[in-house]
DNA sequence: TTCCGACAGTGGGGTCGCAAT
DNA sequence: ATTGCGACCCCACTATCGGAA
């Protein structure tokens, strides 16, 4: 199959609003492709690379060479030369990796350049990743969507099992089973302003509450003496946590799959700051000595897997009775279980205290939903507000182009009478008011404005929350909103009654 | 007919390893 | 030694479609 086959298609999926109609244009192509090429047809049109990452990005996609005027390039051609483009490392590998990436441009026509620029710059922005890509394989294979559900559950790599269904149909897809050493997709969970509301949202029976850690998600695999611990993206962390390996290899049992939190905590047993973890677990270097100045401590919540059993298809409360049976009260997450709304609340409260991040609120009859974010786990954080000074705005992208976007917060400095940076944020904006802001800032600019940053008088004060304020090694203050997003405009406010940089600072350590 | 679950899109700060400068 | 890039850790929120109610 050619490109320019996968580029046409593409191109008819964004056009069409419908998920119906992008669903059927995606089967059509699948039930023409050839075996040996299904996966790749399946990964490039969800967004993926067979080779998952090659290593190039934005940059490396700049001053591209002109495109050529006959489509004649195969998707076993582009394949090849994106696996040569990985292999190449060491010293001259950027420039080795430009060539190819010029080799490969210069091959094809200018809309399968717009495609492959895309598809390699990691947003296809066609309207359809796995989601919609599931139905379509389904779809193009005859076979129930579930059954392409239950597969990738297994299998947490979608390319494998579309290529899997279209090959081999329904008998293929359910030959995939839990393997003990291959990630399965991490369930996720939706949230809830606070507990009350989870517990509404969960239909007011008895839930378990659980600590919410802030550190890193793992999935622990053990088969006898191997163990391999994966991240939320499967991707494979093992030397980097040999204090969890030593933990699942001390377990009774010896065919299991946990999953559970990493996080690094200080000698009173308080959690170390998120940056702190972070650092630890994505050190690759002197593992040794990192284990002893910042030992890293795992908790279990679930159990996928126990004694050769598999448990995904079991209500929480008996994977998590498997659970207890396999591991240490020492290595498990602190839970309640209740129906008492004050119950809750005063064990949200105590795990606040302890420096803790929340909660996750769990109905004991859910299934463990693999890669979803299911209905039955909702998370619960606190929330900070602060009134700060819009600084800057920034010209958005995609359905956001021609918009002023992502906004520069500032809280107010009293002794200079000037603003400090804290962040951006382009979260919690309506359509409407990305139109009135867009509006109003360019009425309101000012100062040295460049192709993507609009500068603006600081006169404009905006209600945000976040999650906290963390070490910044890189806004002049040095510190840093987490996961800043726009509440309300405060049109009653004046930049004189905006938050002080000392207010802030008293909600970093 | 209305409601709501699931999805895709739009980006945020921080840190690492590696290659280039 | 420092800088730039790619990748990945954490992530919130809105708009939209289409099946459920």
């Amino acid at each position: 199959m050619l490109l320019i086959d996968l580029a046409r298609t593409s191109a008819a999926v964004a056009a069409d609003s419908a998920r119906l109609a992008k669903i059927r244009h995606l089967a059509e192509l699948l039930s023409r492709v050839a075996p040996d090429e299904a996966e790749i047809a399946v990964a490039y049109l969800s967004g993926e690379l067979p080779q998952r990452q090659i290593g190039v990005g934005w940059r490396t996609l700049q001053d591209l060479p002109e495109p050529r005027q006959i489509a004649s390039a195969t998707l076993t051609h582009v394949d090849d030369l994106l696996s040569r483009i990985k292999a190449q490392a060491g010293p001259g590998s950027q420039a080795a990796r430009k060539d190819l990436v010029e080799e490969l441009f210069r091959a094809v026509t200018r809309q399968e350049q717009s495609f492959l620029l895309r598809l390699l710059g990691g947003e296809l922005r066609q309207g359809a990743l796995n989601g919609v890509m599931i139905e379509a394989v389904a779809k193009a294979a005859g076979t129930p969507a579930a059954e392409v559900r239950r597969a990738l559950m297994l299998r947490g790599w979608l390319p494998a099992v579309g290529a899997a269904a279209l090959t081999g149909g329904v008998e293929a897809l359910r030959s995939f089973r839990l393997e003990v050493g291959r990630p399965v997709s991490p369930m996720l969970a939706q949230s809830a302003p606070n507990v009350k509301a989870a517990l509404d949202r969960l239909g007011g029976e008895a839930v378990a509450l659980e600590w919410k850690l802030d550190g890193v998600r793992v999935q622990a695999h053990r088969s006898g003496p191997e163990v391999k611990v994966f991240t939320r993206t499967l991707d494979d962390i093992t030397a980097q946590v040999p204090e969890l390996v030593e933990a699942v290899l001390a377990l009774p049992v010896d065919d299991i799959v946990l999953d559970g939190e990493v996080i690094a905590l200080r000698a009173d047993g308080r959690p170390e700051p998120f940056q702190v973890t972070a650092s630890r677990v994505s050190s690759k270097i002197d593992t040794a000595t990192l284990r002893e100045t910042t030992p890293l401590s795992v908790f279990f919540f679930d159990a996928l897997r126990v004694g050769g059993q598999d448990l995904l298809e079991l209500p929480d409360s008996e994977r998590h009775a498997a659970l207890v049976r396999a591991v240490p009260e020492e290595l498990l997450t602190p839970r309640l279980v209740t129906a008492d709304p004050e119950e809750g609340m005063a064990f949200f409260a105590d795990v606040l205290r302890r420096g803790h991040e929340g909660v996750v609120v769990k109905s004991p009859g859910t299934l463990y939903a693999a890669g979803r974010r299911g209905a039955g786990w909702v998370k619960v954080k606190p929330r900070h507000t602060l009134d700060l000074v819009v600084l800057a705005a920034e010209w958005g992208h995609g359905r956001r182009e021609g918009k002023l976007s992502n906004l520069h917060l500032g809280a107010r400095d009293p002794e200079s009478g000037d603003f400090v940076m804290l962040g951006k944020t382009f979260k919690g904006l309506t359509d409407e008011l990305l139109t009135w802001q867009t509006e109003r800032f360019l009425a309101l600019a000012d100062g040295p404005s460049d192709e993507w940053v609009v500068r603006v008088r600081p006169e404009i004060v905006v209600e945000v929350a976040f999650d906290g304020v963390q070490r910044s090694p890189r806004y002049p203050g040095g510190m840093a909103l987490r996961f800043a997003r726009v509440l309300r405009y405060r049109p009653d406010k004046r930049p004189e009654d905006a938050d002080t940089v000392d207010s802030v600072r008293e909600l970093l350590f």
